[in-house]
DNA sequence: GTGGTGTGTCGAATCGATTCGATACCGCCA
DNA sequence: TGGCGGTATCGAATCGATTCGACACACCAC
């Protein structure tokens, strides 16, 4: 009864036709009388044939109609992140109407560990897509490298045969910094994304900042000096979640000498370092100024709007989407370096009067 | 140079072995002198193949390796909610040791469209998985029946022929409604999840009631009559988001005749409600108890704890993932309910004495 | 010396489709 | 009536691997 499933040269001999013409019925790739093609359909219908087995089509056409998307060490904190979250949701809106669809592979099995994950290796996929840009040496773009699939990199550094997806953070955080300047600041701070896998969290000394493994990271540091500020103090968070902000706005404002504002890397950090504030019994932006990266919508921190550098994370799923259909099509895109914009909000101000 | 990647029987006629021989080598299934192996992974080395191609072998074998996930209409909708997020989590780290990938597959094209996303009907997929219990008679599910795909469904209803894996909520909804009884609660009002794909917001009248679409939405609403809770007034919400949760508590407190007690379900929603509450000068738990589902954790709403039914989001994860491999070894899994706890927090407490 | 056991290698079939080139047939026009 | 163009169909090759059964050879024991 249940047999092994139908396949096309049943529905085909079913109905009295050569496997070709029946492959014609259903792709509509060439000339068929529609009476045929009525017949064979019903063929199909009647053994519970339910069109042609996509891993047949797949090995002939060579593509598998798949995209590998490479998240972070754990998805868990990679979706956490509400920014990785809705550039995946632009990603999968732009790729659905082609017809390709989305494969979460991890990247390391084990956090830290170089192992690539054997997904990496043996999946199959048409194109992969990096979502938090490897690092220098990155055995996964390695991996992909050997393996010959094509491949977007986002967020990361530019590297010779490999899409690239961004946003100018650099300059983002640089009119940022200079906005808070403006307002008279000079003791600033900065709460940084992670370095690199260790994921450590504190005070950033020398020694540490001279190896960031994150390009991302880097560039938004290197932001800070093009405005020309140099951070009274540097903390570097183990992930983007609200608790590391809370963290850091704690130890910075309680210091010896608290910075009049600070510059977190996110949204969810800076979201964290305003709750500290509050806790602290401090008033934001009378007493500390907070401003955060990313734009994102915070209802929760009402009355708050967050001062912030909004980058467009619909777009730049899109982005990422047109250049996989490049690769798809044979041509590697030109690097994609999406503009950002400022958003003052309620959190930043003048710096306090005893300060000044 | 750089012509068609090489394949197998490339790699064996420049070792001078037999394709079969070569496959050996790779796989490792067979027996093999150490020196031909040796022998064929250096041509291997030699004229860059890395590795048997998934496509080929997966025709063979007949499986793909991968799982599809059909997430709610929308990418984003979905991963906004931690829930599903944790939940996905806890099924990626289960499925990846299996060697299994996730496919995400969105689940009708267009919102209240009946049609399906083509991938559901023409992805390659060993397995797949429903995330939020499909309706009766849910397009998805004919057609992933249609093509013979084994399927697990989450939250849904029992279904004939399909795995099952959810929590009971119902229970779980029963227990905290006695709890706030217990309180001395005797108007208690609920926001709820969605009842269907239209996605209503506002109060849900009888007309409303007769016909909800979501299953877990109406177990939940199923627990609280289980408790002998009537519900003064049902909110229901499009999402489950914390600004919904805002607005139904903005709607609820301020009606003529406010609850002493919110029964939210879910944790973003009674975080909302709780925003809410704080915007209109009440404070909770003393003028007003929330309480709401799921057990997440909230830092940005401290110093408040949620008072909450908490439900094993990994573990949940990992149960679909166990339904998963039963049903590539071809076995159907006992239907899974797993047990939730009540979390007493601080936003629940005797209500206001004027009122008792 | 013969039979039996194992090991290593190979050839060919197979998985389920797509697609190219060939063929058959029809009608139309010169 | 012969030739030409177009349509519909078919047969066979192809995609890249896995796997089964056959075969060759060496070694050991009787």
């Amino acid at each position: 009864m249940s047999n092994p499933r139908p396949t096309l040269a049943d529905v085909a001999s079913s109905a009295r036709v050569s496997v070709s013409t029946a492959s014609l019925a259903f792709s509509g790739a060439g000339p068929i009388a529609a009476e045929t093609r009525r017949r064979v359909l019903a063929a199909a219908e009647e053994l519970g044939y339910s069109g042609p087995n996509p891993l047949g089509r797949q090995l002939r056409s060579g593509r598998s109609g798949i995209v590998g998307v490479i998240i972070g060490d754990a998805l868990r904190r990679s979706f956490r992140d509400p920014v990785s979250v809705q550039t995946l949701d632009g990603l999968v809106s732009t790729l659905g109407p082609l017809g390709l669809g989305v494969l979460l592979v991890p990247g390391s099995t084990a956090p830290g560990a170089p192992a690539v994950d054997p997904l990496v290796e043996s999946a199959a996929m048409d194109v992969a897509v990096i979502m938090w840009g490897g690092s220098v040496g990155d055995p996964v773009l390695a991996a992909l490298r050997r393996r010959g699939t094509p491949t977007v990199l986002v967020e990361g550094a530019p590297e010779e045969g490999v899409a690239a997806v961004g946003i100018d953070d650099r300059a983002g955080i640089a009119q940022l910094g200079r906005y808070l300047l403006e307002l008279g600041h000079e003791r600033i701070a900065t709460v940084t994304l992670a370095f690199g896998h260790d994921r450590r969290e504190g005070l950033a000394d020398a020694d540490r900042l001279a190896d960031i493994e994150w390009a991302y990271t880097r560039r938004r540091l290197e932001g800070l000096g093009d405005a020309g500020i140099e951070p009274v103090a540097i903390w570097e968070t183990p992930a983007s979640l609200v608790e590391h902000g809370t963290a850091a706005g704690r130890a910075l404002l309680t210091s010896a000498e608290p910075p009049t504002a600070i510059i977190a890397q996110s949204d969810l950090l800076a979201a964290g370092v305003v709750l500290a504030a509050r806790e602290l019994g401090l008033r934001v932006p009378q007493d500390v100024s907070v401003a955060g990266f990313d734009g994102l919508d915070l209802p929760w921190l009402a009355p708050d709007v967050l001062t912030s550098v909004v980058q467009p994370l619909a777009e730049k799923g899109a982005a990422i989407g047109h250049a996989v259909e490049a690769l798809l099509a044979g041509t590697m895109p030109a690097p994609q370096l999406l503009p950002v914009t400022l958003r003052p909000g309620t959190t930043t101000g003048p710096p306090p009067a005893h300060h000044s």
